[in-house]
DNA sequence: CTAAAATTCAAACGGTCGTTTGAATGAATA
DNA sequence: TATTCATTCAAACGACCGTTTGAATTTTAG
């Protein structure tokens, strides 16, 4: 009864058990997007992952061990190119202006679009801000919490004039509209397709910059 | 059996079901806002409304219609509200402003503000937002398409030189910044009390004006 | 007052859930 | 090869789920 492991050491050995692993969370993954995480039962995961019911507690402890796991496995590298994108603008950029900051935050989802990860990533973030907060809230913030304020802080250094707290809220709203968008991809009424998201993310672009550059704090 | 009573007739008589319908649908409300509606089961609020667990079904026909019933309690309300202060501000107003628009379609949350309605509206519109949309997208289409289509067409009187798909887009991202505030109140790391509602509604006008206003279509 | 309808009730139905157990199996080490 | 450790497995645990039933009760109407 191997507990207390944290089995993350060596993400390069191909171990029997880590395997099983990657394939949990894969079907794991793939069902919380289709049908959320409370509507997820871990028969179903061990199903679809042709593996046995007992090994998702045998390697995740819980049902939210897993889904920490499966989100911390995606989120993690997105949240890492943010960081690494934001200072590399900040040392090349001349001037930093709140549209080159907002690039920097929306990029890992454009890079996403040429690779599978589109088809994962959107509808794995808005399950999680969908999900109670109660579940949820314990694993968003140790991945979001340094993003966001580090991205707040570089705002402010771009445009002084408009003081933290009031650049919290704007990038607070900006995250609803972010979310909305990876939800439910395009408008009522019109096709929600891959493309969609597409266009979409140009059009969260100018909404948001839009939304944060105005002058002036609260009316 | 009466299986197929609408049971809208008077709202006024208080006879016996009625007030166990209302009872059913207070106690269904705060859990869901509480817990979601998939985590909140119908043994416990019919143990919180102090009534026999079969007459959810009794009232209500299925788990799925009572939710939909407790939705349409409060934003049937809110609705027409938005409707009537929409044809309220065409009628009256000689220039239709996009900040009118909006006051107009934000104006029951305000008004809300003064009633306990605060206290129950935004978790609930919240709640809607985040079930599986397999759930709660007919029930949310039913209530809020028509609403949608009347401010964007406002919209589209107001600001001719914005297509009404550009519109559509743009009323989609306010929509998602919306729900943020009303599921988070406050940003990450603010607290996020009911005086923070308050002043967030304030700065969400400013921001979704800002990100509607704004000239020129997809960059 | 009586018959009919509406409402409430306790009890159970068949199922699914997350979790645990302990033995069987495999791989790695000494 | 022998032994230890990691992993897999079938089976079961107790609990809770949404829904149904049919009889008891209350309310309404004739």
């Amino acid at each position: 009864m191997a507990e207390s492991l944290t089995h993350e050491s060596h993400p390069e050995d191909a171990s029997s058990g880590e395997v099983t692993r990657q394939k949990i969370m894969d079907a794991a993954e793939a069902l919380i997007i289709e049908n959320g995480f409370a509507a997820t039962s871990l028969r179903a995961i061990a199903n679809q992952a042709g593996v046995n019911l007992a090994a998702t507690h045998y390697h995740f402890g819980s049902k939210q061990g897993l889904l920490a796991a499966v989100f911390h496995r995606r989120m993690g590298p997105v949240s890492e190119a943010r960081l690494a994108g934001l200072e590399q603008l900040e040392a090349t950029a001349d001037v930093l202006t709140i549209r080159a900051i907002l690039e920097a935050f929306f990029a890992p989802f454009h890079d996403a679009m040429h690779s599978g990860l589109i088809r994962v990533l959107p509808g794995l973030v808005a399950r999680m801000y969908a999900e109670p907060p109660a579940l949820t809230k314990p694993i968003m913030e140790g991945e979001f919490s340094e993003v966001a304020s580090r991205f707040i802080d570089a705002m402010h250094r771009a445009r002084p004039d408009l003081s933290i707290v009031e650049l919290r809220w704007r990038f607070h709203f900006m995250i609803g509209s972010m979310i909305q968008l990876l939800q439910f991809h395009a408008p009522l009424g019109m096709p929600s397709d891959e493309s969609a998201l597409q266009e979409g993310l140009n059009r969260l672009l100018d909404f948001t910059v839009a939304g944060i550059e105005q002058v002036g704090e609260v009316s």
